[in-house]
DNA sequence: TAGCTGCCCATGTTATTCCAAATTTACACA
DNA sequence: TGTGTAAATTTGGAATAACATGGGCAGCTA
């Protein structure tokens, strides 16, 4: 899981080092999609091998020629930049996705679970800004609801503490 | 579960043992998730990656774009720090929490159940003052309710004795 | 030829590991 | 109930490893 928030800069040749806690979630592979994030927020999305797997089988899913599918592939798959890391853990970054997050010199890293965002450090501080009081009664309610779900579900009734649910991760 | 308040003091590079107790709880696991309480109560709140897991598990069930999700998604995925023990049990504080939660010199680790919470000590006394007289009838008539409620899930029907509802914890 | 790209090595900084001492706690025995 | 011994835990500091970053060089492309 892509967790935590890390600083890294952008080099004179465009590179960026991705932090070392996210290499280690792409589970030793070196490819690397990029894409902008769906969500009007002004960031890049990105993710590895495994979540672009996990994308495709849930694209496969919609309906072949429905409008839901071709904005979806249109967006994350033709949209996606498809990088290789280098030796030392770098992307370059594409320009074009550079410009529509107004990335330069230096970036935020935030973990997202199965994607991770990289974000402009400005537009960051002022998303978390909005973020900031945001948990109100209300949204505390429904995590605490959907948090008593998924301990019923694990325990069957008895409540015997949390257990992992993770699958196969390092 | 996490139980009981201990004391425990930041050395010189920022290091803080965990409290053996609490350590024991992690069940081995070296990995701590901390990140800033979302009650505004100033404290940080940590875990193991089981509570991590947990958290991830009900995060997912919530709807993907909503607010709720991405409120508690940037607060508890992107706003944790994602630390490991040293082989002593100390883990180093990164110091835009310890900002964040006025922590220097000594602090208070609170149990919190699932999770525990970390204090600047003063606080923490000010909260525990807040407390003090608060077992209201009507709080007391609260928590009756729900305990006769766990009794009849688990005695269906039937009280026979407090029964453990622990797993296989230590 | 100029610019871009991938690959390699060098370096300062940060984080982690390791070792050792001091303190506290637990236990057995008188 | 008090005391001595052993174990566990909490500290402090130094050695080591990992990381982010800068730059060089060859090969490819336009």
């Amino acid at each position: 899981m892509f967790v935590s928030t890390y600083e890294s800069a952008i080099d004179a040749k465009g590179r960026v080092s991705i932090p070392a806690p996210f290499r280690a979630e792409l589970g030793g592979s070196t490819r690397i999609f990029l894409w902008q994030a769906l969500d009007g927020s002004g960031c890049l999305e990105g993710g590895g091998e495994a979540l672009m797997a996990m994308y495709r089988a849930t694209l496969t899913r919609l309906a072949p020629q429905s409008d839901v599918r071709k904005i979806l592939v249109n967006r994350i798959i033709a949209g996606s930049a498809d990088l290789k890391m280098d030796e030392t853990g770098r992307i370059k970054l594409p320009e074009d996705l550079c410009k529509a997050a107004e990335l330069e010199g230096r970036i935020k890293f935030a973990g997202n679970m199965d994607s991770f965002q990289i974000w402009n450090p400005d537009k960051h501080a002022a998303y978390n800004a909005s973020m900031e009081n945001a948990a109100s009664p209300e949204v505390m309610a429904a995590f605490g609801r959907a948090y008593s779900e998924v301990l019923h579900q694990q325990g069957a009734g008895h409540y015997n503490g949390p257990k992992l649910v993770e699958g196969g991760e390092g």
